[in-house]
RNA sequence: GCGCCCGUAGCUCAGCUGGAUAGAGCGACGGCCUCCGGAGCCGUAGGUCAGGGGUUCGAAUCCCUUCGGGCGCACCA
């Protein structure tokens, strides 16, 4: 947990804690410490407190050793209306709250919030563009796509909830050498069929072709190989690539795929007619894809609408010599000359553009069409150099708002034989683990349920599969890698998203049983120690959630659930809820509501529905 | 060759601008249903935080270095 101060304390109950505690602590620290520089620590459990003044920054200031400064800063706050025990422990002077008075504002706060509570107007003048997911149309969605969605998803929920306005894009990849690649394969392999007339998914179709492209393209490459009389394999590595280049100089099937790009380019209308077809075809799948796994978009990009733009701009800036010309005329934004990144070709030798080319303009449409404060990229993390020079670029073009540019970078996803190679086969397609989530929870819930109905399964089942998986996906840093095991990565006890789905069902069909029966007190109690830590849980997060949103880092949300829902497990155990005896009884109750609000508005965020009964 | 990231328990990972006895989950072993849902709860074993230096009152965290892994490096997308 981060340290409490001034700045990052959100919600109305710790607010109130830490003002006050923030002002006493500022008041006897003779001048040394402003409130606004207090920082608080939430005490390790051994220690039986609550909250935490460090003294090491003090000891400075006062010349004394941090022990002394805790045992006088101690005397100074012992007589403090908000602190039961105000007590020097070493160097660190440890607090603990009067449970009646804090516990009472809480309880309040989180019940009359509902489902607000948790969110802050912190971030209420920003208008973010979120980009994510950005496919190629020319294969299905892969593992990787899903990681990218997920943690997309949930940092666009994050930061709505902190106020800011989002809107939520791809840049969706429809032109180009690889799109040629699968609409000659349709044109030479493709006899005529549809998606429908084979009863697959538009986009698994249009995949297997561009699968078809490269084994016919293979198959070429081995005639040739066999004709030139090459041992390709008893080659180094640079003297393969010489001879894929002149392999591909002399490939029949390369020359189509080229020719076709440019009929494409020309805007030869049989070429664009099929194109569109094909497109429409991948669309769909995708589409069916988004909505099984609840992605959503406010606004589709598409890359052969825009992959023109950007040569003005280039072109202008070669004019007033902020880019330079290669001696062969390709277009080069010096980078090297204006920082540490190497310089970057913008525009090719031949004037035709690049990848970058339209990033440049798009970039410059999205700041003018949407007025963003901010423009998020969620891409992996071996795009990190390459956005680099975008925005270094962009930079360099003059606009300020290049220094709003966040790349939403996370780690790669690999599978346990390594990295996934479309080509090579050995994808995790999205759809196919879909389905088999789908197949493990139904499984789970018929072994732990054998009465449970057909119906109910297959309702339940989908929401319990796709928790898992999110779940799984989030609660590593963003930035860590993972190694996805189709066996073993899909689990639904211990730290998973389903034992959190769990401990809500629990907690909603307590709350049935006990609705109607009672009514949250004026004067809460929560003198057991379970039922104080909980609510001390509850209390961070508001915290939680702005920090979250702020460092763009969904798992310290999902950190943080699983350990409320521990402590919570705990608590359960412990103490009886629904047939305790009043008033220990209303207080439980009004601490379980609060805890059920908190878990379906911290999984709201991260994407993950909840369920009634499980 | 250069740049960026990483190396923490058998496995998968937390550890948030340096701070209290380095924490979870899985797996292993042992407990817990006359009681609100056992996808649960409790306990035991398991770590010289890759190795070596340094800075500091204090280092898993910062710096240097060695080793080991990943990603990337101007006309691919």
């Amino acid at each position: 947990m981060k340290a409490l101060t001034q700045d990052s304390v959100v919600g109305t109950a710790l607010q109130t804690v830490f003002s006050h505690l923030a002002k006493s602590l500022a008041n006897a620290s003779r001048g040394a410490v402003d409130v606004a520089d207090v920082a608080l620590s939430v005490a390790p459990a051994h220690t039986g407190s609550d909250l935490a003044f460090p003294c090491f920054k003090l000891a400075r200031d006062w010349k004394m050793k941090p022990a002394q400064i805790a045992e006088e800063m101690a005397t100074a706050l012992a007589d403090d209306p908000l602190l039961s025990a105000c007590e020097a422990a070493g160097p660190y002077l440890n607090l603990r709250l009067t449970r009646e008075a804090v516990g009472r504002d809480l309880l309040a706060e989180i019940l009359q919030q509902g489902d607000a509570f948790g969110s802050s107007q912190r971030q209420r003048d920003e208008v973010v563009m979120l980009e994510y997911v950005s496919p190629n149309t020319n294969k299905p969605l892969h593992l990787g796509h899903l990681r990218n969605a997920v943690l997309g998803r949930a940092v666009a929920r994050l930061i709505a909830s902190q106020g800011a306005k989002v809107w939520k894009t791809d840049i969706v990849n429809d032109r180009g050498i690889h799109i040629a690649k699968s609409m000659l394969a349709y044109q030479r392999w493709g006899s005529g069929e549809t998606p429908e007339s084979l009863g697959v998914k538009g986009d698994h179709y249009v995949g297997s072709l561009y699968v078809r492209y490269e084994q016919e393209l293979k198959k070429e490459k081995q005639a040739w190989l066999q004709a030139e009389g090459i041992d390709y394999e008893a080659l180094d590595e640079a003297t393969k690539k010489k001879t894929d280049d002149r392999f591909n100089g002399s490939s029949e099937q390369m020359a189509a795929t080229r020719e076709l790009l440019q009929r494409w380019e020309a805007g030869d209308e049989a070429v664009r007619q099929l194109w569109r077809t094909m497109n429409q075809w991948v669309f769909a799948g995708f589409d069916a894809t988004y909505c099984r796994l609840g992605i959503d978009f406010d606004k589709h990009y598409y890359e052969s609408e825009i992959y023109l733009g950007g040569k003005e701009i280039i072109q202008n800036a070669l004019d007033k010599g902020i880019f330079k010309l290669a001696p062969n005329g390709a277009v080069i934004a010096p980078l090297s000359e204006h920082g540490k990144l190497q310089d970057k070709a913008v525009l090719r030798a031949d004037g035709t553009g690049l990848y970058i080319t339209q990033d440049i303009n798009l970039a410059t449409i999205k700041f003018a069409e949407y007025g963003l404060t901010r423009s998020l990229y969620c891409i992996a993390t071996e795009q990190n150099y390459y956005m680099q020079q975008l925005t270094a670029t962009l930079a360099l073009l003059g606009y300020e708002w290049a220094s709003n540019m966040v790349h939403l970078s996370y780690g790669m996803v690999y599978l346990p034989e390594g990295r996934m190679k479309s080509r090579e086969g050995n994808v995790v397609d999205a759809d196919m683990l879909m389905e088999e989530l789908d197949t493990l929870a139904s499984e789970a819930l018929r072994q732990r349920y054998p009465d449970l109905p057909d119906t109910e399964v297959a309702q339940r089942a989908p929401a319990i599969g796709l928790a898992a998986m999110t779940f799984h996906f989030l609660v590593v840093g963003k930035d860590t890698d993972i190694i996805f095991d189709p066996k073993t990565s899909i689990a639904f006890e211990g730290k998973t998203g389903p034992y959190l789905q769990y401990s809500y069902a629990r907690v909603a069909s307590m709350l049935r049983k006990a609705a109607g029966t009672w009514q949250a007190p004026e004067q809460p109690s929560l003198e057991e120690d379970l039922e104080w830590q909980l609510a001390l849980q509850l209390m961070l997060f508001p915290t939680v959630v702005a920090d979250a949103a702020e460092s763009y880092d969904p798992s310290r949300l999902a950190s943080y659930l699983v350990e409320l829902v521990q402590t919570f497990g705990t608590f359960y155990h412990d103490h009886r809820v629904v047939d305790a005896e009043e008033p220990a009884r209303s207080s439980r109750l009004a601490l379980v509501t609060s805890f059920q609000t908190v878990v379906r508005n911290g999984l709201e965020l991260l994407g993950i529905d909840v369920l009634e009964e499980m």
